[in-house]
DNA sequence: AAGAGATGCAACCGCGACCAA
DNA sequence: CTTGGTCGCGGTTGCATCTCT
């Protein structure tokens, strides 16, 4: 048994949506807001669209004070420094840029800013021929080969990220990432991205490994990343002299090395279970409670100093 | 000039989270 | 505790437009 369709699909409209459309479903919710509860609102106006479909237009379009196109430097930075720390979480980033929608800016990584970090796909596959980093899903010719992870068990995400972070530290003063200071790949990491990027094509059954800890040093204007999260209600509690976020993905805290005091992230994205890394004594983690032991970081492994 | 391929973006879909009954 | 309805999110698709050859 599938799940309860949330309205009735033959009677119900899709595709773009009509100035007319538009019109109804803005003065209704101007008028009387969107009475909470989206799937009996457009029978109210007389419209023949899902609710859903409702929701998103207004919340995608309609809504005051929404913003399309023309991303700043600013923006830029802010995006693409929180997608490294955090992913694909777009709701949450776009809630540092007012004005604009988890759509607006998921198409705008995907489709430009992506690009412009990593360089094209063409580009790329000149210089890696055995290399597919980005995943280009619905670009036609590339529908058949869009893996949700390669074959050593890293993410594209995950790889996606690893490989932005490598580039950007390839390039000593990248102007979208000025008040940055990207740390190296801890050695294990690039080992890993290395292998994924060879990796690409062929069959080899590598055995999966975990990301490590990927500590990214933050200073203004995204140290008020505190307050990010306390909007976002993503609970952060103390954890060992760090902070840890309830969701176990990523870790913040306050490093002070007498000089300057900053945030950094750990990012935590494992694909195995069970697995204890412990190499120089500088990790370690659990894979039941997602924690990192944070007391044997030293300042070097984050690449800071 | 025309056709094929690439790109950008609005909209859809399905799933997990959440909440009230 | 279970169930059913809704919300919100991230991934994906469809299609119009642009660019290249």
């Amino acid at each position: 048994m599938g799940r309860a369709p949330c309205c009735d699909k033959a009677n119900v409209k899709k595709g773009p949506w009509s100035p007319e459309e538009d019109a109804k479903l803005k003065s209704y919710i101007d008028q009387y807001g969107t009475g909470g509860n989206w799937i009996a609102l457009p029978q109210k106006i007389g419209l023949k669209r899902c609710g859903k479909s409702c929701r998103l237009r207004w919340l995608n379009y309609l809504r005051p004070n929404i913003k399309h196109g023309g991303f700043s430097e600013e923006e830029d930075n802010i995006i693409c420094s929180l997608y490294i720390s955090i992913g694909s979480r777009w709701s949450i980033i776009a809630a540092q840029l007012p004005g604009r929608t988890d759509n607006d800016i998921k198409n705008y990584w995907n489709t430009r800013l992506k690009k412009k970090l990593l360089g094209r796909r063409k580009q790329q596959q000149q210089l890696h021929p055995a290399t597919t980093v980005e995943h280009d899903h619905h670009h036609h010719q590339d529908h058949q080969q869009s893996p949700t992870s390669t074959s050593n068990g890293l993410s594209n995400s995950a790889l996606e990220r690893l490989q932005l972070h490598m580039k950007l530290q390839t390039l000593n003063q990248n102007p979208l990432l000025h008040n940055m200071l990207w740390p190296k790949l801890h050695p294990f990491q690039e080992k890993l991205l290395l292998q994924a990027m060879n990796d690409e094509n062929s069959n080899n059954n590598i055995m999966q490994l975990p990301l490590l800890p990927q500590p990214i040093m933050m200073e203004s204007p995204l140290s008020n990343i505190g307050n990010m999260m306390n909007n976002n209600n993503i609970n952060v509690s103390s954890y060992g002299g760090a902070f840890q976020l309830g969701g176990g993905d990523f870790m913040m805290g306050n490093l002070d090395n007498g000089t300057t005091s900053s945030l950094v992230w750990w990012s935590n994205e494992f694909e195995t279970n069970d697995v204890n890394y412990d190499r120089s004594g500088s990790f370690s983690s659990s894979s039941n409670d997602s924690s990192w032991d944070c007391a044997l970081r030293s300042s070097d492994d984050a690449g800071l100093f």
